[in-house]
DNA sequence: AGTGGTATGATACGTTGGTTTGAAACGGAC
DNA sequence: GTCCGTTTCAAACCAACGTATCATACCACT
């Protein structure tokens, strides 16, 4: 159990070719023999030197969340008090590159699938990679807004901007099977989304950041309305 | 194989029983087994009445399908021509209800599932459910910024109003998870949600309505800039 | 009553997938 | 060279799953 320097590069190997094939398939539906296979060793490797499936899926997201560090610091209402609505924008902006980019994109893609079948793995993954974030999020819209943070405004917003950018990761095929209506143009725009073009990622944290900002600005005139 | 009314009940009760636990568990992770002692069935029921599991899982499609009818008649362009705005806004509140409430909601439950995991049955599924829905919002939101419906703003407008909805289906976990954070208040609001309460589901449609209007006219001053 | 199509039941088959086993091969330490 | 912990390998084990089989029970119809 304990690493040597031989052992190192059948193990790194097994997460590696783990990782592809837990984001491509979910947990359930990766099967050690293909990852064992894939990565050229046997297929008492996983077992030898993980201990089992889970412990090896535990390693692999252990793994993506540490490599998933952002390409520049998150923006939070600390940076700049005094205008929470330029630093709301760059919160969206960054989130939603972090998301969609290829940075932490291995990140998300395991948390998607985690969304639907829940392993024990799932609460400290979204604990330590989305919490944070979000509660950077909810600080925000708040300090737009004027209202505490617990004000029901706030967290219907900040859900209505992660769901504009999770559609994107969660909803795959919904978005390929609808470009058949679509132009030429948006057909080769968002397949580019689909492989992390940094370009075209960027124009969409613009568009999902102007389009939120209208969005919650505008929840200002009802508040106090309930 | 011919329908008596004796065999009837049992068929039935396996498509209700087997519905639930599709919508629960997916269609690979759901077991015959576990569909047959719960419909109080013999294990080769399935097989019998159905043929196989792809075709009970099939005939669950077109029964919650079937039984999907919209509260009332989706609004669209040609409703009132004149009001585009007060009809984009009427069809996203119909769209939020409907894909949220308790009417359609099996439909969208298994429709998520099949995001992740598609079956040979999710083409047919998604053509039939969504994409007359979708089409008709491309329409109004096109309308709105006057502008073609293969406009890139189109699409990525539409988008942002399914990616509001389709998270609180599929991300349930996530929003569970971050009531811990919230206030006694936005617990129980979204609890609600969860169980298909139609007047805070009315609420969040109201709230998504707003968001979306709002993110949609504030495009309208880009148009152009491209 | 008897008969034939229909439905249900208990059981077994073939496959798949994760795990286990025990032997063989490697590689540094003495 | 020998020893011992570590790693690899082929093979087998075991449980779970979908499916197939065949006998039995039901029930309308003659």
């Amino acid at each position: 159990m304990i690493l040597t320097e031989k052992s190192k590069t059948t193990r790194q190997k097994l997460l590696a070719v783990a990782t592809q094939v837990f984001v491509k398939k979910g947990f359930h539906a990766a099967g050690i023999r293909e990852i064992c296979t894939a990565a050229g060793a046997n297929l008492a490797a996983v077992n030898y030197h993980f201990g089992g499936k889970m412990e090896l899926y535990k390693a692999v997201l252990s793994h993506a969340f540490e490599n998933a560090q952002p390409p520049r610091p998150m923006p939070t209402l600390a940076d700049d008090p005094s205008h929470p609505q330029e630093q709301l924008r760059a919160w969206i902006v960054w989130n939603t590159e972090r998301m969609l980019g290829a940075g932490g994109h291995v990140v998300y893609e395991l948390i998607v699938r985690e969304l639907q079948d829940p392993t024990p793995a799932f609460d400290e993954l979204l604990e330590r990679s989305m919490q944070p974030i979000y509660a950077a999020g909810e600080d925000l819209v708040a300090a737009v807004l004027g209202v505490g943070r617990d004000h029901p405004f706030v967290q219907l917003c900040c859900t209505s901007v992660f769901g504009q950018c999770l559609i994107y990761r969660y909803s795959r095929p919904f978005i390929e099977r609808f470009q058949r209506h679509a132009s030429q143009q948006q057909l080769e725009m968002i397949q580019s989304f689909l492989q992390h073009d940094p370009a075209l990622i960027s124009g969409l944290a613009e568009h999902i950041a102007n389009f939120s900002l209208a969005g919650i600005t505008a929840q200002a005139k009802h508040i106090g309305k309930n």
